[in-house]
DNA sequence: GCAAAAGTGTTATCCCTACACCCATGA
DNA sequence: TCATGGGTGTAGGGATAACACTTTTGC
């Protein structure tokens, strides 16, 4: 028996018996820059949405990990590897994108300011980094996934010790207080900060000193298992 | 132009020009019964894994959302509706199905044991509860999934009032206890709980007593927002 | 010497925990 | 009257929150 195609079907040449949605990840990439709690956005350079900004992300390859596909991504688009990485939740309003259904696998990832040199100096792909509270219009639902990102990082500062994904490898312990403070957008006391965060048994001071300006040199301190985010309370 | 195709490959009639991996929704459905914390099986009729159980769900109707179709698996496939649903993770290991790239949304629901008497009177449909601590063995990844929906389940009696969702519309302050001890799997002291609980301000007295036995009658309770889940801390 | 950030302790308060006895009922 | 679960208060300990001054440096 024999049928006929067009050559529009042709090209679409993975069939299934019943309709598939596409799957993707996109990625939160949060860091801390010039005192500002900031997301890493692309500029979009075709349809749909294009010229909008969103968040980093695309298609999951059929045979590939879904954390595999997050990381691939963020590294094809924005150039960051080897941060670190968590699912947020999965979105998949039927009309999120209006090319075919979408469902969107999202996550949330966190690395240090002075990893993104890197991202600035390979070639001139567009992406930038926002404030959180200055962001552009965003396509898709991305506005949607930022909100939740960002509650959660919040949240689980208070119960992890994620917020260790923004310090760069040596730090001093007002520099570690600033990174609390701007994500939870609230002051914190000084000495009830330190007595906390050393209680935490986490960090370890290095034996150096950090000579930043006409003032007293502070001490620097480092994470004794780099990378672990711990679970405390 | 024309080309040829298989019989096969025209009973595939939905056809995109890349892969596209399907889309399930699983809900991990707990209750508490007979004094133990117990989830929602069913019996698979077909293959894969044909004759073992598995957590109640199946594939995403395109066009339909995803919390819609978590509810309308758990309709169809056990008669339960109208219950607590929350997303619990995204499941996409490439080989989690052998039959094609599956990536599982996967929720969790907490129902009342009073509720189940539809379902039982329902059509002798092949689904059943089980322990937790005794569960047969289990189709996909499905072990995994419920692993750590319990964990969800126990971190959060700790920061919400998601226990209510396991009680009927009326209780006393015992049964509530018991509820909550079954799913942290520890005893609690009867004060320090009455007052934890009372302090929330979440449930209120009916005024009806609640006689059970040769002993003093219980004060019957009642939730004051019924159906909402609060965060508590 | 002065401006600027680093560093340091004590006290009060709140929350959680531990703990034991009387009450109301049915049999 | 007795067995059974229902109902109640207080005291101690630990964690959290409030609060101000001295130190070290660069200019």
């Amino acid at each position: 028996m024999k049928f006929t195609l067009s050559s529009k079907q042709l090209a679409a040449q993975y069939c299934y018996p019943y309709p598939h949605p596409a799957v993707t990840t996109d990625i939160a990439v949060f860091t801390i820059l010039d005192q500002q709690l900031k997301l890493l956005l692309v500029h979009r350079g075709a349809p749909p949405f294009q010229g909008m900004w969103a968040l980093p992300g695309g298609f999951l390859d059929i045979g590939e990990d879904l954390e595999a596909c997050a990381k691939r991504e963020l590294e094809e688009e924005t150039g960051i590897s080897g941060i670190y990485l968590e699912q947020l939740y999965t979105f998949g309003a039927p009309d999120r994108d209006p090319r075919e259904r979408v469902i969107s696998v999202t996550y949330y990832a966190l690395t240090p300011s002075d990893r993104l040199q890197l991202k600035a100096a390979s070639d001139a792909m567009d992406a930038a980094w926002f404030a959180l509270d200055n962001m552009p219009p965003l396509a898709f639902d991305h506005q949607e996934i930022i909100t939740l990102a960002h509650r959660r990082l919040a949240a689980k500062l208070g119960y992890s010790t994620i917020a260790f994904q923004f310090m760069p490898e040596t730090f001093t312990l007002s520099e570690l207080q600033t990174v609390y403070e701007i994500v939870l957008n609230k002051k914190l006391d000084k000495r009830n900060f330190r007595k906390w965060i050393l209680a935490l048994d986490q960090i370890e001071e290095t034996g150096e000193l950090r000579r930043s300006g006409n003032h007293r040199p502070a001490r620097i301190y480092q994470l004794k298992n780099p990378a672990r985010v711990e679970i405390i309370k």
